[in-house]
DNA sequence: AAGTGGTCTAGACCACGTC
DNA sequence: ACGTGGTCTAGACCACTTT
């Protein structure tokens, strides 16, 4: 493990459980090298990641404030997996296979995808239910030349957890887009609603190396959808 | 200006103008460090900023690639103010002043916008147009404390443009959140709209001191509303 | 083997807030 | 005046990719 990492895992937890509470300042970066016996380019480097996810606010002159965490990160903030975010709030969640085919890639669905025509992808379609109501549907493609490998037990589990840990594969970062929609029959049937309008998400996700290897359609029930950032303005735009 | 800030720009606007084409790699960090004359550091820390931003993806041993630009920030992606992201699309947009109002903070109101009961902030209602049809109401709830003046006349430009350059405040970060909700009466008038459903994203946006100064409900029309994002994976969560 | 980015260190000086 | 974080530099070594 990296030590600018140790020295953020370390900090992050001791913020979760109000070592350093919210509304008070973090130990100088001074102190922090000491503390960790680490150089000051390493402290900031860890801090540098708290700063972008909004635990802390370095204030010049004054501290690293730490943050009130009045909001939940929920559905799609970041490039997070469906299972992760359950596992983190500790939702009862069910996770139903629909359908898992491999299937040639055609020219509306390479213009749509980001996919090569005429390569093949795995099509994955799969319902997500809380307390035995359904409030997402997600169809994923993946790139089978980047993932051979597809089986309803993987499906039905975590696809990321397979990919990264099974695979090997650096899941690096994602294009999304978020936009409401009108509902179509067959949807209605799936989300089990009467609703004119979903919530649609599009994100194509790529690799460490640039490769992209998934795209997905996650529709949510308008209901149930909300999504929660923590944004930081952008001097020098 | 900051070296760091120089270097970014000037790589931003070569990637834009295409002397970096998407695809291909950046110079090496270090040609750029002899190209700008400044330390490898400065130039990793422009190059972070741009790796953040999604405009470039490091691969060990090879380089900084640029990447395709394919989707484009609308409405809410970060934290940037209407005037601006209008500004830099070049939309045709008109900005309507409803109300302008001096108000004092009740419990309701304050459990809604972070802000303390029986302070006082101003209360600005608009809408925002294009070609001539409402697309977005903005309700704005400002710290009267620090911002003691406001007018129809700022209220009908930019607001962000005036705190900041005006009163020279320093805009750090907002948390957000997005949901889809009913809409009132009140609200179909105002959006001109016979939709039952808006997009409703509420923010509170904090100084670099991590004072509050800022709580807006902006409400979109359904068919208007899109919101791109791009996301890096969170390891080490 | 050579070249690239990734991590880590040590030290200097500046800008800002607080005392 | 002092302490804090912000910027910049120089150098070392490691990990990964390409030739």
């Amino acid at each position: 493990m990296k030590k600018y990492q140790e020295v953020y895992n370390d900090l992050k937890e001791k913020i979760r459980t109000n070592v350093y509470p919210a509304e008070t300042s973090l130990p100088t970066e001074q102190a922090l090298q000491d503390l960790y016996g680490v150089s000051r380019d390493t402290v900031r480097k860890a801090l540098a990641i708290l700063t972008e996810r909004g635990m802390i606010q370095k204030v010049q002159g004054r501290g690293s404030l730490v943050l009130k965490q009045e909001l939940l990160n929920f559905p799609v903030s970041g490039l997070t997996s469906y299972q992760e975010l359950t596992d983190s709030l500790q939702l009862q969640t069910k996770t139903e296979v629909i359908s898992l085919d491999l299937i040639v890639v055609n020219s509306n669905l390479a213009n749509l995808t980001g996919f090569e025509p005429y390569s093949k992808v795995w099509k994955v379609v799969r319902t997500r239910s809380i307390d035995g109501k359904v409030s997402v549907v997600d169809t994923d493609y993946l790139s089978a030349s980047l993932v051979p490998t597809m089986t309803l037990d993987i499906a039905q589990e975590s696809i990321y957890d397979y990919l990264e840990n099974q695979l090997g594969m650096d899941i690096a970062y994602a294009q999304k887009e978020i936009t409401v929609e009108p509902t179509s029959r067959e949807e209605r049937e799936l989300l089990q609603s009467q609703d004119d309008y979903l919530v649609l998400i599009k994100s194509r996700v790529y690799l460490g190396d640039t490769r992209q290897f998934q795209y997905t359609e996650s529709k949510h029930k308008i209901d149930k959808f909300r999504f929660v950032d923590f944004a930081r303005r952008k001097h020098s735009l």
